[in-house]
DNA sequence: CTTGACCTTCCAGCGATGGGAAGGCGCATC
DNA sequence: GATGCGCCTTCCCATCGCTGGAAGGTCAAG
């Protein structure tokens, strides 16, 4: 298979497959003789629909090699993956809440503003004030999402 | 103000200061005459204020600049105010739910998932299998964060 | 021979931020 | 006057996961 077909089979763009060899997720795919193309086996599609599915859980680059490595020995406790799998909700449970009191905030200052041609707006007012004290509850400010 | 006393004033880094400019959220500050050095005025630390405010709550730098520059418009219809947050809420509430969808589908698997020395682990199945009827529920994989 | 689909590498960008280098400026102290 | 410290300046690089594009090699069909 060439990276194309690879591609479709796995549902991984060509860009990605190409990038994830080049950051080690995955070994570098053998190469033809004569062309210098990649070529792919079932294995490689196997381990690319893998990776796709856990991106989709939201695992990090980092946590996908580490769960690849697990999956890949046959011998693996399975505490090593139940631990990383845990880890990762535990941070998506973390994410959720800070965004859960950006969106309560807003929610009850948007509910408290007219909405209308006047220009009076607790909005503008809550984030002028910069008084953490104005809105419903959120003793401490969620930081933005990059972290 | 210097840019080190405007920072500690708004609890934006100097960092950022300089950015902000950069990037025009922020009109360019004053400088002086003798040292090139930006010179800072309440005006500008309530603007920083407001910004980090905002950022706080998620807002992006492009929903910034709209917010700041309703804020400085007198006649501002709170409408457009409140449109712009209701609108960052309806993100926050779609990005909460994939996430909130990846980490139920996680706490499903591993609540599954013996967590011992043995090998077997349906965290790892599911990954492999790709099929998307192995988790709970899930009907459009969420794609990952990054959009 | 040309066309078009494929493949290759490399380079740059996103968003918001942190880190650090290299150098100028100002003040206090020896 | 030299030294040192803390502040300021600009500039470039890294993050993370990916997308886009340029410039060029390869291959099969018409």
């Amino acid at each position: 298979m060439n990276i194309g077909q690879a591609s479709r089979a796995s549902g991984v763009s060509a860009k990605m497959i190409r990038y994830y060899e080049q950051i080690g997720l995955v070994r570098p795919a053998e190469r033809r003789d004569n062309n210098n193309y990649r070529s792919f086996d079932e294995r490689n599609v196997n381990e690319l629909r893998f990776i796709k599915r856990a991106r989709s859980l939201g695992f990090s680059v980092d946590e996908i090699t580490n769960l690849l490595s697990l999956w890949r020995d046959r011998a693996r406790p399975s505490r090593d993956v139940k631990s990383i799998a845990d880890q990762h909700v535990a941070e998506l449970e973390g994410r959720i809440a800070e965004m859960q009191a950006m969106a309560d905030t807003l929610r009850h200052l948007s509910g408290c503003c007219a909405g209308d041609d006047r220009p009076d707006c607790p909005i503008l007012a809550d984030l002028a004030s910069g008084d953490p004290t104005v809105g419903e509850r959120r003793r401490e400010a969620a930081r933005p999402f990059g972290g």
